[in-house]
RNA sequence: GCGCCCGUAGCUCAGCUGGAUAGAGCACAGGAUUCCUAAUCCUGGGGUCGUGGGUUCAAAUCCCGCCGGGCGCACCA
């Protein structure tokens, strides 16, 4: 357990020792209050709010509140000071030996520095991707395909049991367009000339290898024949190549879902649609209606219809929502709610949807869904995903491309490298539009995010491999720097970095709480910018260094630090999916 | 017209689900290089947190109204 979840437990286990003692009103449940480190550090290890939250329930004066708090805390273990500040805060001051048993436990987790059992083994369903398979993943996926990722692995690394999961839209419209498409690229295979693609089929390269596929294994078999003969055999055909495509750009960005559910599969052809509607509709939350007119926006060839609808005003929708198309067959959110219906039946009552900014206007009719056919015992989040804007040292980026207009994620990743997409896509929050500048993201420079942390993990390694030659007889073995006294630590500027560095699984917790990986690259961040400035004060202070040839139990000291900054850059870095470099080259 | 997202330093953005004096990078000004890697570092200036109300001990954060920008608005996916 972390140290902070370990004194927010003291700190809630004091308030319940007051309510049965009877200096608190029995306070059920007990409002939620905060342990968390102040932002001055002359406020101490940890601060909490508890006594001015208690204050108006309690009916109490915070400051007195507060000391009674301070005195049944002091019998804890581990805190050396608690001081009230402010308009009631509690600031405690923990003993150094606290810490250090942390850097211990960090040293010796390593990369799994962080890991809790806060999820409890709960299932948790991450959809991400679900890029139509139509061609190749383009830029715009990737920064949904990252965020999806990260977010399910911080979910694992906290004790969910995560299922990473894709959606294949493989039933409507658009791979009709694509099963026509590839005809036209198995004829041009047969020795046809097929000319300009006709507007309204897909155009790109990438179908040309697909046609000859086909060719290769059917041969002339659907050249004369009907549209209604071939279209089955060319989707499917298709859409298996799309996927096969689509998984190569996945694990290009280094991604393996756990599950890829077909919507024509899964829900049109197994009739889970029907059956999910037919259930709606016994709860009397279909009917058959019409809809007003949408106002604003002038739609040429509306006319009033009583159509299928779904009472999604009931659940905090704008309006009812379609559940069948005029030709009859169903709607895309109809599809929608069987597939959210189905992950609930699976025993998902987490589920997180990684969308694109375009499917805003689409979150509350889903969560409606999701809300109906569990009878409010699931919950859903959507996380939106904004445009990334493609730059060359700030100019609108020009690139070769492989299909078509589209810049695709290989293009990407061919150019600057795995890590770098992934780290750069969770250097901004989803919802704000980003701008990816391709002489940016690989500069050497501090500017550059990703170079600043590998090179700070890089830093580390390199002192660990001179540490043989400057200090002889120091060990670097982790084992012997969890051992290390790491009361020699005593540098304001030492006890600053390792309190950051222990900060760790606080982050760890609260990027996952809030479904936000963002974060962890921030902190990432942060973190080598205080090592590396410690770094740098060796510059002018010798005795500030690491190796300290004379001092070896210092040294030792020193190395046992930066070993806890090191296994956390590479909890870190496992969160976002980007190995940790040995060295800078 | 309606819904959602965004609005924080000159620029690009964080801000830990309501906490103490609002942060970082770039840019700007000044300083530092016999350095374990200068592939930089230190210091400093710079803010009515779009705006007006409300809730509270406490609001950048929550609620309401405006302003500006983006996305979306039967039957596409």
């Amino acid at each position: 357990m972390s140290v902070f979840r370990h004194y927010a437990e003291a700190i809630t286990g004091a308030i319940r020792a007051m309510i049965a003692a009877g200096e608190l009103p029995n306070l059920d449940p007990i409002p939620p209050i905060t342990v968390e480190p102040p932002r001055d550090p002359s406020h101490g290890d940890l601060a909490t709010n508890a006594a001015m939250v208690l204050a108006k329930p309690a009916g109490r004066k915070p400051r007195d509140l507060a000391e009674a708090l301070r005195r049944r805390l002091t019998a804890g273990a581990g805190v050396e000071t608690i001081e009230i500040a402010g308009p009631g805060f509690l600031n405690l001051r923990l003993a150094p030996a606290v810490w250090d048993e942390e850097l211990r436990r960090a040293i010796e987790a390593g990369k799994h520095y962080g890991d809790s059992d806060l999820g409890g083994g709960r299932p948790v369903n991450v959809e991400y991707v679900s890029a139509n398979p139509t061609g190749p993943m383009h830029v715009g996926h990737c920064r949904g395909a990252v965020l999806g990722d990260a977010l399910a692995t911080v979910l694992a690394k906290v004790g969910y049991r995560v299922t990473r999961e894709y959606y294949i839209n493989d039933a409507g419209a658009q791979v009709d367009t694509l099963a026509r498409s590839l005809h036209l690229r198995y004829r041009e295979a047969l020795g046809e000339t097929i000319g300009e693609i006709p507007a309204g089929l897909y155009p790109g390269d990438y179908l040309v290898p697909v046609g000859r596929a086909l060719a290769g294994r059917d041969r002339e078999r659907w050249v004369e024949a009907s549209e209604t003969e071939w279209l089955p055999v060319c989707r499917r055909f298709a859409v298996d190549a799309m996927m096969a495509l689509i998984r190569d750009d996945l694990a290009v960005l280094g991604i393996r879902h756990d599950t890829f559910t077909s919507e024509k599969e899964a829900l049109h052809e197994s009739g889970a649609i029907a059956e999910a509607v037919a259930e709606l509709h016994g709860r009397d939350l279909v009917y058959e209606g019409t809809l007003e007119k949408p106002k604003g926006k002038e739609i040429e060839d509306w006319e009033p219809r009583a159509q299928t609808l779904f009472r999604a005003k009931q659940f905090g929708d704008d309006t009812d929502r379609p559940l069948k198309k005029s030709d009859g067959s169903w709607t895309y959110f109809a599809a929608d709610i069987a597939y959210h219906r189905d992950k609930f039946r699976r025993g998902y009552a987490t589920m997180i949807d990684v969308w694109g900014a375009d499917h805003g206007g689409y979150i509350k009719r889903m969560k409606a869904a999701v809300a109906a056919v569990s009878e409010g015992r699931a919950e859903l989040d959507v996380k939106i995903c904004n445009l990334v804007k493609l730059l060359r040292a700030g100019a609108p980026a020009k690139m070769s491309k492989r299909s078509g207009d589209l810049v695709t994620v290989r293009d990407v990743v061919d150019e600057v490298g795995r890590d770098v997409v992934r780290l750069i896509m969770l250097t901004q929050k989803p919802e704000s539009p980003m701008e990816f500048d391709f002489v940016r993201v690989t500069e050497k420079s501090k500017d550059n995010p990703v170079f600043y942390i590998q090179y700070a993990h890089a830093r580390i390694r390199s002192v660990m491999r001179r540490v043989a030659s400057e200090v002889p007889g120091v060990s670097t073995d982790p084992r012997d720097l969890q051992g290390a006294n790491l009361a020699r630590l005593g540098h304001p500027a030492e006890r600053a970095l390792v309190r950051l560095t222990l900060q760790w699984p606080r982050i760890v917790e609260a990027s996952a709480d809030a479904h936000e990986p963002h974060r962890i690259a921030y902190y990432l961040h942060e973190l080598a910018s205080a090592f590396h400035a410690l770094w740098n004060q060796g510059t002018e202070a010798p005795e500030l260094r690491f190796l300290v040839g004379e001092d070896p139990e210092l040294t030792h000291a020193r190395l046992a630090m930066c070993q806890g900054v090191a296994a956390v850059i590479a909890s870190g870095l496992a969160v976002i999916g980007v190995e940790p470099v040995e060295e800078m080259r």
